[in-house]
DNA sequence: TCTAGAAGTTACAGACCGGTAACACCCTAG
DNA sequence: CTAGGGTGTTACCGGTCTGTAACTTCTAGA
């Protein structure tokens, strides 16, 4: 009988869950996988048993990170169903709602950054991942009947990437204290032409 | 007699040149200290006759990253002096150049990002001098008379910010392709406020 | 109840890390 | 010529890292 307590989770998922908020944290250098296993309270051969490296349990991480970001995009669409404009507006406070709560940017520009390698496997995972979002938000700046479509979600992208580490490296009364009022501006001047 | 051989530089500067390349290239984790002095003709003990620790080590590179970035600014009031408007684009154009050489972005964003730990001694000095290069371009959108400068300033702060780690991470042929234009056209439309 | 597979345990290999000690060398200023 | 400081060399310390081997324990399903 499956009993469904928290605390029955199948040892897999809770390495990987684990792994993605001490990667947060710490960044991937900054943690090892003793660390890992025993916040997740197994073992390392454990998780030798699901992940071929911590290279492989890094890449299922930043799998599981676009997942819920996947996510995040459907509740735009659930709660604003059809108004591509109210889903743009509400990706802007999503954005803001992120930096505030959270200050430790972006799983996948952290992780490039840190994995320097030019070959390293991971760095395929996180151009794949992005170019996604990029293209996501792309359409979506064109369905909400924006002109430059590109050059507006190309900028967003830039604004929210830029807030993200100029908040681990300024802080929070940084430049990136404006990133709404710059968003919700650069919104309004590209509908204007 | 002093020989101007380059050769015959101090070994403190040699390994300091060297360290903030390798750091610049690699990570600060992503290299350690053996690897600097080997690449620096030099050998462990006399880095640590000269540093305190890796810390302080890593700290004296950025402050002479910063050094460096000051070097800039001196350029741009000596080929344009007086001149603010024209300083602020030869900015712009300046930090295209950069993206384009380089390719691995900020060496004091990437160190907040590796040294996530928040009482890391160098996260005070990134936090300095990122706000004094913030006061900078403040200034110097003031002087060029810029009615909301401290906007202009911050927005092309994210977005230079965002350019470099993007390019990290989407690539070249992704959002920081077009950092010319945004900045170029944020700057005519702040103007004309 | 029995069994097969998943999970836990312990120990270990081999490499690398930051940092230090002891000692030999060289080069320059006096 | 000589003394002394900067430098090079070698060896080492204790710790941490990824990854593996061998063995025991648990648990779910028939």
């Amino acid at each position: 009988m499956e009993d469904g307590t928290a605390e029955r989770i199948r040892p897999r998922d809770r390495i990987l869950e684990t792994a993605r908020d001490m990667f947060h944290k710490h960044g991937i250098k900054g943690v090892g996988v003793d660390a890992i296993t025993e916040a997740a309270g197994t073992n390392k051969m454990t998780l030798y048993r699901h992940f071929e490296s911590k290279d492989d349990l890094v890449i299922e991480c930043l799998r599981a990170t676009a997942c819920s970001a996947n996510a995040m995009w459907q509740k735009f669409e659930a709660e604003h169903p059809g108004d591509k404009l109210a889903q743009l507006h509400a990706w802007v406070r999503m954005a803001a709602d992120c930096l505030m709560m959270d200050g430790r940017g972006c799983d996948m520009a952290n992780a490039a950054i840190e994995l320097s390698e030019t070959d390293h496997p991971a760095r395929r995972v996180i151009k794949e991942l992005k170019q996604a979002q990029r293209d996501r938000l792309v359409g979506l700046c064109r369905d909400a009947g924006i002109g430059q479509a590109e050059l507006l979600a190309d900028t967003l992208s830039l604004l929210l990437e830029g807030a993200r580490v100029s908040l681990q490296s300024v802080g929070a009364e940084g430049p990136s204290a404006q990133f709404v009022r710059m968003a919700e501006g650069l919104i309004t001047s590209f509908k204007a032409r």
